[in-house]
DNA sequence: AAATGAATTTAGCCTATGCTAAACATTTAG
DNA sequence: CTAAATGTTTAGCATAGGCTAAATTCATTT
């Protein structure tokens, strides 16, 4: 069984090697600002990983995750994301308190308990924030989604997934009525990475930042 | 906070001090014992936990714990036994799988996780396997129960809780219908520590030997 | 009272995971 | 094209939690 810290920094480095502004070689420093550690012990990590065969490791250039090493870094994403949609839908916590609890819970649950809450919530496919929910054989749907702040004035879109890193940010959207499904217009986009004002149906006009927009994945309507 | 072998090491010592073959003293070789480990590794923790102020330490003479170390004992077990109702009730887990799941889970969850369980398990007293569950404050039910072995041809009881160690022995008293809640009566108890003969309402007539008679718990009736 | 044997502790070692400081490599700027 | 800045690795160290083997203490038996 792989320990509750290489769990961790799997799971960290395939978000990384996702993001799209990192490209497939994930480096040392980007890591070890993820996870909270130096440098120095990002690359211990890194060289254990190396030889367990989760990673390669090609120095002072990066790492990329091996086939072996995605495959289990979904299967940590799998539990994280059943165990954030099972705590909001079954235990009724908040957008915002799920991330924190499913983190520590994600290395304790069983395969069986996996199953079981994959069960009570209908098989799901999409999480708590919209993430899709890798399947327990490996695969995971490939999203195409916009940046909010990608897009331009007039433009009609609809929210599906938003970045579950920072609470006050879920909390913000969330009093914003900035949630899943909801339909919304650009209104004005201001130059120079201004603001964005938008038309959020039932919750009227909302003025947003740029870092707000940039959190924000949408299908683009029509 | 405490660590996950911490708080392993002290659910043991506290179950171990109230364990009715034991005295007030715990001694080194039979929390080695239970814990799975050496001795000396024990000794080990044991001098830690000395220095944590979780329990008191009379060299070559064995452990106690402190008050403080009592209330932080009760807190695991809280978690450890509303986790095994939780899983049974909400996710449908067997009898004997719950313990297993729960050892695991009750390092991770939180507070707030623990209050949401207990709301929805309806605030409960005893645990899967009739248990009490202690309070939130650190308060815990005293039971009086007799142990099945020691009564004798003729009276009757009602099982009232079992011990969790040991799956095989949950699986086979509920293939003979010995759950919480039956009422028995001793047909026949076999001289020199030999076997029980039970009525076992509507599972009949069932023979069972001194050790599983020592792991059920009665309420003696009249 | 001394000897034996069991329980316990000590000593010395190991792995996992973190740190800081120093050394080294790569990238960027002059 | 070299030099500074930046990123990465290495070296050396720390703590938590394990282990075995040896030493020590306590209880029991002669
Ligand atoms: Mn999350
Ligand atoms: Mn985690
Ligand atoms: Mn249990
Ligand atoms: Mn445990």
């Amino acid at each position: 069984m792989l320990s509750e810290a290489v769990q961790d920094y799997l799971k960290a480095i395939y978000k990384l090697s996702r993001a799209p502004e990192t490209g497939r070689m994930v480096s040392t420093t980007l890591i070890a600002e993820r996870m909270g550690v130096s440098a120095a012990s990002a690359t211990n990590m890194i060289k254990r990983l190396a030889e367990m065969n989760i990673l390669e490791h090609r120095p002072y250039q990066g790492v990329e995750l091996t086939p072996s090493g995605i495959h289990m870094a979904l299967e940590i994403v799998r539990h994280h994301r059943l165990l954030e949609l099972y705590l909001r839908q079954a235990l009724g916590y908040d957008w915002d308190a799920v991330d924190a609890e499913a983190d520590r819970l994600e290395h304790a649950i069983s395969e069986d308990f996996e199953d079981r809450i994959d069960e009570a919530l209908g098989f799901p496919t999409v999480g708590a924030h919209g993430e899709p929910i890798p399947t327990k054989e490996g695969n995971i749907a490939e999203t195409d989604y916009a940046r909010l702040s990608e897009l331009t004035a007039g433009q009609r879109a609809c929210i599906r997934q938003v970045s579950d890193r920072d609470p006050e940010l879920l909390r913000y959207l969330d009093q914003h009525g900035l949630v899943l499904g909801t339909e919304i217009r650009i209104a004005e986009k201001a130059p120079f990475s201004g603001p964005m004002r938008l038309d959020v149906g039932a919750s009227g006009e909302q003025h947003i930042g740029l870092e707000v927009a940039e959190a924000i994945y949408v299908d683009v309507l029509e």
